[in-house]
DNA sequence: TAGTGGTCTAGACCACGTG
DNA sequence: ACGTGGTCTAGACCACTAC
């Protein structure tokens, strides 16, 4: 027999219980001799499954005062998934303006970073972002439809928090990670009209991919930006 | 009174055992119970401070065998460095070849990125790197002089492992991290002709410097990138 | 003052790698 | 068989937050 670590089964309970949303975003989770009592194991078993789940961004400690449900609303997170910066190094975040929202079928693409069909119904959205007014992002937006039922032009417009706050509050959608595939390409006339460049120019080509804790892509995006002004800032090692 | 909590000072203890070398590249260091007598502290104290620094990548543990000082030399760490992916999202590692190799001082962008005075003495190295025979990187390194005394082109093309090894074996730099700085440029004359491209050709401009432990730079490189068939590939958050 | 997470102990037993 | 790291216990005390 072989079975897993009790951690990792108390990990994966907690997991399942935020899923089934007994703790809803933002709020306190047990605390931890609570949460020890309740699984029948010692309190440094629950700090080691908590700790994984602090580093997987799902939970979030705060000394004093609990553990919570990581929520994309609240200032957590609020940049943790945005890298570009402006060429001091200070990360500035844009205004973002709908270009275009509509119903649509992936094409073979989309579908394989989806992990769905090719013509499987989807919501495209194209978005343009700016920082002090100038246009420096084209984005263009791809969600399964299946995952968002009755997501509509308005939820996108009117939110009130990050894109991934609506995911999450909306349609129960939490994402943990992003993939994001970069490129320099030489911008088309479309990119060039829309981020004010004057051809030929140099654009960085993003596709990247949200994914939630059980490894489930909920977005994927195709991004151009006018690096000119600004950088993608990747920082490799160190995580302590 | 605000004393740091025990498992700090253990971890800065060994960090300083490490750089001293009481403990080569690639050993073993002591076993935990060994070192939980030696700092006179429990063996979970001493967990939590060697798990902290192999997330630092300054120590690597295996299950059965030990926990080793981190080698750049051996498989470790090899590719840890290296985002560069062909189409497909496999890592490839290239050949390089040296281009040139010379003294030189440090320019006003460079200095500042080594944490250095302007005109300081360095090393400049040009590489180019070919994937299945075909140029597609392009490479400007520059060293501080100080801390590479006596280095040589001769052990830059006879290294047998990567440049980060050489660094740790020859000169006790061990590099931990590295930033990035990613952005599109149309390639000049010289970059288009080195990676055989035809102008206009976009491709991606790195600034990346790699720092030791201690956040000391050791080395700074400017890289263009031909991203026709490679990506530059990032992945944010899910660190378990 | 009461409750939370953060640190720490002094062991135990298990799984893995090597001789 | 032996030594290593990996898991786990059943507490204790400290630092911080809120009331």
């Amino acid at each position: 027999m072989n079975t897993p670590p009790r951690y990792l089964e108390v990990k994966q309970s907690l997991v399942d219980l935020i899923r089934e949303r007994e703790w809803k975003f933002g709020q306190a989770i047990p605390s931890e001799p609570l949460l020890a009592r309740r699984f029948g194991v010692s309190i440094g078993t629950i700090r080691h499954a908590v700790t994984e789940l602090v580093a997987e961004n799902l939970l979030v400690r705060e000394q004093g005062r609990g553990t919570f449900v990581t929520s994309h609303t609240r200032d957590y997170m609020l940049d943790v998934f945005f890298n570009i910066v402006n060429e001091d190094g200070h990360k500035q975040l844009p205004e973002t303006e709908i270009l275009d929202f509509m119903h649509a079928r992936m094409d073979t693409k989309t579908a394989a970073e989806l992990g769905m069909r090719t013509g499987s119904a989807a919501v495209r959205v194209q978005n343009l972002l700016r920082l002090g007014g100038k246009p420096v992002i084209l984005d263009e937006l791809w969600l399964p439809a299946d995952k968002f039922k009755g997501i509509t032009e308005y939820m996108f417009a009117h939110r009130d928090g990050t894109l991934f706050g609506l995911y999450q509050q909306n349609f129960g959608h939490t994402v943990v990670r992003c993939n994001e595939s970069l490129q320099a390409v030489v911008a088309d006339a479309r990119t060039c009209e829309r981020l004010q460049l004057t051809a030929p120019a140099a654009v960085m080509r993003i596709v990247r991919t949200a994914f939630t804790h059980k490894d489930v892509a909920v977005e994927t995006r195709v991004r151009m930006v006018d690096t000119r002004f600004l950088r993608y800032l990747s920082i490799i090692g160190k995580r302590g």
